[in-house]
DNA sequence: AATACGGGGAT
DNA sequence: ATCCCAGTATT
């Protein structure tokens, strides 16, 4: 590949990051590779503002891999709740319990063994690489691949992995072997705070005189992305059960979103439902025996998500019979709700309508 | 190669 | 509303 300015970018990049500002975060210039793992799992799309304090969470309730290895699911996924992307807390827990039955509680010390681990892809490879270990990977995340496609006004799309294999080995001929964290620390730093995705301040970058980008006054048009959005909405009706002071929920174990977190029962259906068609639904039929129950409220909330709208009705109703439970249902009662993981809508909708039950 | 997977902040 | 965030796994 033929790149122009690349050792002028190494250097002026590594002179900024040595005088200027660099954010102050819980996780930076540590070395233990557990508490490295634990950050980058957590800031995998996530901003750093959002992530800091379940990383404190996590290293407070967790501070070492055999501490995690050895927690319940529910605890740690209910640690997790609200952050978003639920298989990473999943993978977490599973990479841990591996590490400790069959690499002796160590982390592997080379970028292919870490590539291997559940949840650790080649963004966070390269990260406990390079700062656990100084081995000269770099990290390839959202900002390096805006720095980088800016410096050098590169056209290749960024989202598609012949794009992220060029962009890769770009960074890994930048990179100086002799001090492959502060690297990756800078360009991190410099996309986030300079070199940011609108509005970038490139009077005040420091690579401004040689950035391809800039030069043409086009650094607003660099990344370039295959943009496809399709939005996929769905409605979830969810019955929302009181005998006394228990409800029953679920967990959600299929393939889906907020796989691994609790719900109502719940029924999935082309549009919004009345209660007439629900409550014929054996699903539900099943749990309200006739004449021992009674509706006595709807809420409906919406949810976005990436690639999906979600609507929800929730029906509240009280029965004076014991609702009859299947497997996977649980009856719990409503001061224990707070020990399993929710989704963010019936979160908000138990805060807001159900106070009383949960006390 | 395309798609799914959350939730929140900034504009 | 839209974009994007210290990405990864699956099909």
């Amino acid at each position: 590949m033929d790149f122009t300015h690349q050792k002028e970018f190494t250097r002026l990049l590594l002179d900024w990051h040595r005088k200027e500002n660099r954010r102050e975060m819980p996780w930076k210039g540590i070395r233990d590779p557990y508490r490295i793992w634990l950050a980058e799992i957590i800031l995998q799309q996530t901003r750093v503002e959002q992530g800091r304090e379940y990383y404190e969470r996590f290293v407070e309730a967790y501070p070492t891999l055999a501490d995690l290895a050895a927690a319940r699911e529910e605890e740690v996924f209910r640690l997790w709740q609200g952050l978003g992307y639920y298989n990473r807390c999943r993978n977490l827990l599973h990479t841990a319990r591996e590490l400790m039955k069959s690499h002796g509680g160590v982390f592997p010390k080379n970028y292919e063994e870490l590539l291997s681990l559940k949840g650790i892809g080649p963004y966070t490879a390269a990260a406990i690489a390079s700062f656990a270990f100084d081995l000269p990977h770099a990290v390839v995340d959202g900002n390096v691949l805006r720095v980088l496609a800016r410096y050098f006004a590169l056209h290749t799309p960024i989202d598609t992995p012949a794009g992220k294999k060029y962009f890769t080995r770009l960074a890994n001929e930048l990179i100086p072997p002799e001090e492959p964290a502060i690297f990756n620390q800078a360009i991190m730093d410099l996309g986030a705070t300079i070199c940011k995705p609108q509005a970038p301040n490139c009077g005040q970058c420091p690579l401004n005189s040689f950035c391809k980008a800039f030069h043409q006054r086009k650094q607003e048009q660099f990344p370039v992305k295959l943009t496809r959005k399709t939005i996929r909405e769905r409605y979830f009706h969810y019955l929302v059960c009181w005998f006394g002071d228990k409800t029953i929920i679920r967990k959600r174990e299929e393939k889906d979103i907020w796989c691994g977190l609790y719900e109502f029962p719940m029924i999935e259906r082309e549009r919004l439902a009345g209660k007439e068609l629900l409550l014929e639904d054996p699903a539900w039929k099943n749990l309200l025996p006739d004449g021992c129950w009674e509706l006595k409220g709807i809420t409906e909330r919406k949810q976005q998500l990436t690639h999906q709208l979600i609507h929800a009705r929730f029906f509240y109703v009280e029965t004076t019979r014991e609702p009859r439970i299947l497997s996977p249902q649980i009856l719990v009662q409503g001061k224990q709700l707070h020990q399993y993981a929710f989704p963010g809508i019936i979160v908000r909708y138990l805060h807001c309508v159900q106070q009383p039950l949960l006390l």
